[in-house]
RNA sequence: CGGGGCGUGGCGCAGCCUGGCUAGCGCGCCUGCUUUGGGAGCAGGAAGUCGGAGGUUCGAAUCCUCUCGCCCCGACCA
């Protein structure tokens, strides 16, 4: 390809609504233009380069046993109804009426079409189990896109599914999925974590998130270095480090004037420190108030609530709630002596003596509260964020928490969909059974730029091999002298030849703009043609990764770049 | 949805508070000449409904009202 003949609009100045370096990097090399808030248009360059992911995903599905399907990507409503998430999913959803005024949707993702599709050609377990899979665009009302490609509201999915006739078959479809996205994650050069995920409304029993450690990701991953274990913060368990307690002593009530918050009752004489405090939250779940109880220093989780509660209905509750529940305000609540009101309690609060907490009095404080001698019926579950300090739970080594690109997600989801749209095929019995079914997806536009996030440098883009929109670039110094054209022409020839693709910068630009160019866009490899190598006999050969430069007689550059380029091929798994 | 910020030639910005000639600057673009190993120089040139609507005023990019869009923080996130 000439670069004269390929649309490439770099930008020289930092676009001023970018932040995430990916993002930048993605409109000032050229790959994507945005067409409004979390839509992008994707450039030659920039549909080269997803094109390679894409590549790359196929062949591990495939591997897999996977089966390409292409569904459509408009709904009719009455699917989503009968999955009951027509209701279920608000305004992420874009909903859309028809000239009849029927209702449709723009699919999310595909659970009810690719369910719809089994239920109707499905029937005898001797068929399963089966993978289908597709690679498809999603539509998704996100409250806020950003970052632009990383979370937009169109964008690129592989999806698959999975259909078995038991639970042991789909864990045989799930540990599949795991091994394909270890690949392809790693085939696309990315360290990726598996973690340990909350499954949110998609239901089911087991989810795995695969997340790339990045400052641009949106996800906390609670990593262990010790046993290797990682968890979404939503969902990771971890052991706070042991605090010593005096010896209790009797519960004590005492008045603490205008203090309403963890932080001023650590500072207010008689008071105590954070760690020393019981945080007591109030919530209205399913209506009826709750208390939830942490360590003063410790934060909520409400997908951990939602877990330990079972419902996803709740919310906080109002200072006036609080005060018919508990006959206090916010400021001064506690749990002591409460028993008609269900309370649940952290486990880091367990066997803690010499407390301090609300009184249910305005401001009114009790001291040395006995978590166990004075709190009653308490429900023991992990409600609290894991903090950096924390042990892991298996092996009790010290965690760290890091913020992760979540580039995939494998959901084991049972009978979810089976069960609601009446998929079922007839087992070795002849009895009919729900299917058990998994989903597993795969953003294609975030991966890249997950890429390009792990790979760049203050010049641009570093792609690696199995990524790059190109393979190598030859960049001619001067147009001038024909025989150097000449020369660079067979060489280009010889390349393309070879196999390797090849973007010969044939502009008639200044040597430095190409440079820059070449350099922003990030391929691997780049060929620079001059008269000064030329007298010598010599062209120079320079890698983008590393910026090492040789110089490679005229006669043997294809030779050489070939040689170079099975080099840096090789470097990743095939 | 709450909070903050920003919309001015293709890109990056100034001007606005304190209203006033033909709305500037850098980059890019077009033409010509010179140049050519890391974003060239000179000369000439094209290009802007100042996001939109309404209002105040002799006069609005500038003040007021409404509205649309985009970005960031948070909430949310099959």
């Amino acid at each position: 390809m000439r670069w004269s003949q390929i649309f490439i609009p770099t930008l020289r100045d930092e676009p001023a609504d970018a932040e995430a370096i990916s993002h930048k990097l993605m409109l000032r090399a050229g790959l994507v233009r945005q067409l409004a808030a979390g839509v992008y248009s994707k450039l030659p360059l920039g549909l080269r380069a997803s094109r390679k992911v894409e590549a790359i995903v196929r062949e591990e599905m495939e591997r897999i046993g996977g089966q390409e399907f292409h569904l459509p990507v408009l709904h009719p409503g009455e699917l989503w109804k009968e999955s009951g998430r027509w209701s279920q999913i608000g305004e992420e959803m874009f909903r859309l009426k028809d000239r009849r005024q029927g209702d449709y949707c723009l699919g999310m993702t595909h659970e009810e079409v690719f369910t719809a599709i089994a239920r109707d050609e499905l029937r005898s377990y001797r068929q399963l189990p089966q993978i289908w899979f597709q690679i498809q665009t999603k539509f998704r009302d996100e409250a806020r896109p950003k970052s632009g490609v990383l979370r937009g509201r169109e964008f690129v999915m592989k999806d698959s599914y999975t259909f078995d006739v038991d639970f042991a078959g789909l864990d045989i479809g799930f540990d599949k999925h795991a091994e394909a996205y270890r690949r392809i994650f790693e085939r696309c050069g990315i360290k990726a974590l598996s973690v340990q995920a909350a499954s949110g409304a998609m239901g089911g029993s087991e989810s795995v998130e695969f997340m790339s450690v990045s400052d641009a990701g949106e996800d906390w991953t609670v990593i262990c270095p010790g046993c290797d274990a990682a968890a979404n913060l939503e969902k990771a368990v971890t052991v706070a480090p042991e605090v010593v307690d005096p010896d209790a002593e009797a519960l004590e009530k005492f008045p603490t004037p205008g203090i309403r918050t963890i932080d001023a009752l650590a500072h207010f004489a008689g008071g105590a420190p954070a760690e020393r405090q019981i945080k007591t939250l109030v919530y209205v779940v399913d209506d009826e108030p709750t208390l939830f109880l942490l360590r003063g220093d410790h934060e909520l989780n409400e997908v951990k609530l939602a877990e330990a509660t079972g419902t996803t209905t709740f919310r906080a509750a109002t200072p006036e709630e609080c005060q018919s529940a508990l006959g206090a305000r916010p400021g001064s609540l506690g749990a002591v002596s409460v028993s008609n009101i269900p309370i649940y309690a952290d486990d880091a609060l367990k066997g803690r003596v010499e407390m301090v907490t609300g009184a249910n009095d305005d401001d009114h404080h009790f001291r040395h509260v006995s978590v166990e001698r004075d709190l009653q019926d308490l429900r023991w579950v992990s409600l609290r964020n894991a903090v950096e300090g924390d042990g892991c739970a298996a092996c009790g080594k010290e965690v760290s928490i890091k913020k992760t690109i979540e580039l995939g997600h494998i959901f084991k989801l049972g009978l979810r969909y089976s069960e609601s749209m009446n998929l079922t095929v007839l087992n070795d019995q002849g009895k009919d059974v729900p299917v058990v079914m998994g989903s597993y997806g795969i953003g294609i536009e975030r991966l890249v730029a997950a890429v390009i996030e792990a790979y760049h440098d203050d010049n641009g883009i570093v792609w690696p091999w199995s990524i790059a929109p190109f393979h190598v670039v030859i960049t001619p110094i001067s147009l001038k002298d024909e025989a150097a054209v000449e020369k660079t022409e067979a060489i280009y020839d010889g390349l393309v030849a070879a196999g390797l693709e090849t973007l010969l910068d044939d502009r008639n630009e200044r040597p430095g703009v190409k440079f820059k160019d070449a350099d922003l866009i990030g391929i691997p490899l780049r060929l620079v043609i001059g008269p000064k190598g030329l007298e010598r006999g010599m062209v120079e050969l320079v890698e983008r990764g590393t910026s090492e430069k040789v110089d490679v007689p005229y006669g043997e550059a294809v030779e050489q770049v070939r040689a170079r380029a099975d080099r840096l091929a090789s470097a990743a798994p095939r």
